[in-house]
DNA sequence: ACAAGAATTGCATCCGAAGTCAAAACTTTA
DNA sequence: TAAAGTTTTGACTTCGGATGCAATTCTTGT
């Protein structure tokens, strides 16, 4: 009779092909299972002697334990969801953000978004992940945020922050700093005709930097002033300058831009297009203070978004409410800092 | 006596804090889990009755399969690793691979490497969640492909090729295109002395360049040039111009940067700093074809790496290698395409 | 209307680690 | 040295969906 020696657990795969399970080094080492996984708990009741037993075992077999399947019964997958809208325009903040995950031991499932990608679907696929949170620096509805309320799934918004709905959310103040630039360029010079170039209309932070610099204008007694819009590129920002001309000739001599990508696109126009000088003949003022905003072709003037600080600290709330559900909503407001370039006439 | 009814599968769980599980589907439509499962398979033998049943019961409970635990059954996580070295550089690529990953059903799990991030660590994590392949634009060494091998886990590479090692990769030819920078250079004006700008010592894709350019250089009789090193910064790009001319007063008329982020740098404080003409005293050349070296400020003379096809090609890649696994390791490697800008004398 | 064949459905089991609980092995104390 | 207390350990169950296989239902053909 040929004897069959395929009885215990999991032998009917090639051996060759398996991933090395717990019970291997169970049986390896001469212990049970659950003394296995006891010794990659912190903190379990585990004696010296069988520590040192199964992690000789471990090493032996070259065992890892298996995320996934850990993760369906502690119902925690240490994964979180980051959405991100459009990767080009922020690469620090993605960079920021994954460094700090990692170094908590946190790992990021990504999901960028752009005009053509399914929202719906993508949301869909991040709820069957069962992350233990998500940190949103995109725009999301209500009726897309309400799974993740009801499922307990904390949800962090970076730099959207939504009025009337408790949710938590870490945001640059982008009124406070439109003011603090309209009012430096008001002091800076007598301009003769502001223009203002806003980003896409379903923005909102473009919105919300827009209605800054209008309403501080307005302050000063400036109601008159050319307005424009652009999709936050480089590119747009050039187009943008043709556009404010066409609509004031060159009168205009002062441009403040929702961005800092647009702001450069209207100052190489300007310049190489128009041969005109900035600052001497026009103002310009940006915002975010990315890195080539810093470089010597344009020291811009601009608010410089507190990234690191920003990014810790969405990290660092998302985290609490995955460890303490019951903590309330919280937004963040951090104040820009302003960083003065040559870019304003005097 | 008080009924308990707290009897059939997972009912211990206070109702509203579980997750809607099969189990509830199946009971609350009247069938076994088994056929909703297959519901949810697509291709699989389900009568149209059955379907409408089932799938109106999942609307009624907003059921969502649990991607975990179908993960630990089908030993398929539908994940791949995305490990970037250097968020910062490349924003592109990983946009372009992770809109691609998503097109086609495949989750991102990202890992950024910095100087200070701990590989090792990285890559137990990397296996921990049985990815089922990694996209790998960092350097790993032999030793740390191995487990992947092992485990039958496929690999890319994104612009790091090992020679002698089987390991798939899509490249950009680096010392194709240096040639090519360098004839053009060569070709462009009389130039008198020649610097060459590398990045940092332990990358691949700069010592090629190096190497494509020394090569070049040698065959056009070109052998007195200044070496300096950079870190593929622009700041380091500024400061190199520094270097260079300290080694050579300011001979130096013509500049081969190992990429564009260097070049720009360099080109700015040539302008700026030094006061100096380029291209009418200087000329330069990058490499990669960022966004900003196509900036009227720059309009630099580069070659552009094709990242959208050979994103395409790097996941259709590793995604064909998931699909099956016996196919063999294969090297792609892509021309880059010649930019021509004003940075070049004539 | 009935047998043979095809299409559906449900049962039982599996994936791999974690947690519960009682038994077993140590310590300490009297 | 025995009893009581403490620490370790292992058997068994669980998480939630997928799948082989047998049982059932539905089609056909005669």
């Amino acid at each position: 009779m040929v004897q069959r020696v395929l009885s215990s657990r999991g032998e009917r795969l090639a051996e060759s092909q398996r991933n090395v399970t717990s019970y291997d080094v169970a049986r390896h080492a001469g212990v049970s299972q659950s003394a296995v996984s006891r010794c990659f708990k912190p903190g379990a009741s585990v004696s010296k002697k069988m520590r040192e037993r199964v992690m000789q075992s471990v090493q032996a077999l070259g065992y890892q334990p298996n995320a996934i399947a850990r993760g369906l019964i502690t119902r925690r997958s240490n994964m979180v969801a980051v959405i991100v809208s459009n990767l080009n325009f922020y690469p620090e903040v993605l960079s920021q953000l994954s460094a700090r995950f990692m170094q908590r031991g946190v790992h990021v499932l990504l999901f960028t978004l752009d005009h053509e990608s399914d929202v719906a679907r993508t949301l869909e696929q991040v709820a069957q992940y069962r992350v233990d949170g998500v940190l949103a620096a995109a725009h999301l509805t209500r009726e897309q945020m309400a799974p993740f309320h009801q499922r307990n799934v904390p949800l962090v918004f970076y730099n959207r922050s939504y009025r009337d709905v408790p949710v938590s959310s870490v945001c640059c103040d982008q009124v406070q700093g439109e003011r603090v630039l309209v009012d430096l360029l008001a002091q800076s010079g007598r301009h003769q005709s502001y223009a203002l170039l806003s980003g896409p209309a379903d923005s909102m932070v473009s919105m919300q930097r827009t209605q800054g610099a209008i309403e501080r204008l307005h302050e000063l007694g400036i109601r008159d002033l050319t307005r424009v819009r652009g999709d936050y590129s480089y590119d747009s920002g050039r187009r943008a300058v043709h556009a404010i001309f066409e609509q004031r000739g060159a009168m205009t001599d002062a441009i403040v831009s929702a961005n800092d990508m647009m702001a450069l696109g209207c100052l190489d126009e300007l310049r190489h297009r128009f041969e005109l000088d900035v600052p001497g003949d026009v103002s310009l003022v940006g915002f975010d203070g990315v890195r080539a905003a810093h470089w010597s072709s344009f020291d811009l003037t601009t608010i410089r978004q507190p990234v690191e600080s920003m990014a810790e600290a969405a990290v660092t709330m998302l985290l609490e409410r995955i460890d303490n559900p019951g903590l309330p909503a919280e937004k963040r407001l951090f104040s820009g800092v302003l960083r003065r370039g040559a870019t304003l006439r005097h």
